[in-house]
DNA sequence: GTCTATAGACAGATAGAC
DNA sequence: GTCTATCTGTCTATAGAC
């Protein structure tokens, strides 16, 4: 059974979460999460030492829920064009959140890259990418696989961001197609 | 003849578009610029009302100069093609930069998006859309013209994000030698 | 005296850390 | 809840040009 503060310290996790992707990190105050968890501040350093340490167990939380939604495409989409297709239409599925905040590993990537945390939010993007490589080795060989799957997240990537800036879902849906289009002529 | 005081506002302008740049609008304070200029703070505010007023101001000569910049290329560059390959050309030859800090209109566009501002930082965007769209137009008739400046700019500022995040300008290198060859290929 | 511009101290709010 | 640092923005004093 998990230790008695472990609840809590998952709900501090899940709030700066949101907030970190609403409001960016640096925009996030401490004052904020605590209000929003309903705990006095003066207990987060019971869990975390500091901000950044709250942003490493984010991230962390993010890593390991790709993670297992990659590998649950991986078991019940048959073939790999169809699981490369299925991570396209995450941008469209997503497309209200993207259009209002951005992609959430895009976005803090941008932010943290300003400052010297580019390396933070790295490992949600090389998740993607080995996943969408090994996906690609299997529907067009293993040499061509890297540029390929490069190419792929290139795209999501910027679709994401002119999508925010412009606050249109249009530039995800045209995107999208288009990829789904490329991936099965493959 | 110009107002004694416009040379000052300028460099204070010049420093603040630098500094945006490199660690953000949120994380840059009046006082980081005022160092960087050699003027104490309170002379700021005989300058401009607020930060955000430096900010639009900022905003205002990115889009000048770009303006510049694209009118120029049509001068000087007599196809259509060729153009637009030199546009593509810019996320290599500011590959240093970009790595470092992200693409300057994609980054800020992100930043401000989490904010309410996400408008400030559209007419960048515009005005590049808008430049590509007639070059595309003359290359690919204007039917399709739309469309195919979304998909370059799509690639473009995907690149960027990549580059930035990895720290790794074999990004921009790629992307750009596959978009100038679809751009030959059109 | 008045306009333009400079200069720096100061206030109020809020940040992260403990 | 307290501490210290720092943020944006304001206030007043001042210097020279005309």
């Amino acid at each position: 059974m998990p230790p008695k503060g472990e609840a809590k310290r998952q709900r501090i996790i899940d709030t700066a979460n949101a907030l970190f992707y609403e409001r960016g990190y640096g925009r996030t105050s401490l004052a904020d999460i605590a209000q929003a968890c309903g705990i006095p501040k003066g207990n987060f350093y019971f869990h975390f030492k500091t901000k950044d340490d709250i942003l490493a167990a984010v991230v962390a939380g993010r890593v390991a829920r790709l993670r297992d939604r990659l590998a649950a495409w991986e078991r019940e989409i048959a073939r790999p064009v169809d699981r490369l297709v299925r991570l396209s239409e995450m941008i469209v599925r997503d497309g209200a959140d993207i259009v209002r905040h951005g992609c959430p590993t895009g976005s803090l990537a941008t932010e943290l890259g300003k400052e010297g945390n580019a390396n933070l939010a790295r490992p949600l993007f090389r998740e993607m990418l080995d996943w969408s490589e090994a996906q690609f080795a299997a529907l067009a060989g293993a040499d061509a696989a890297p540029d390929l799957a490069r190419r792929m997240l290139v795209r999501l990537q910027g679709a994401s961001v002119l999508a925010h800036a412009f606050r249109d879902p249009a530039w995800l849906a045209e995107e999208q197609a288009a990829v789904a289009a490329w991936l099965r002529g493959l």
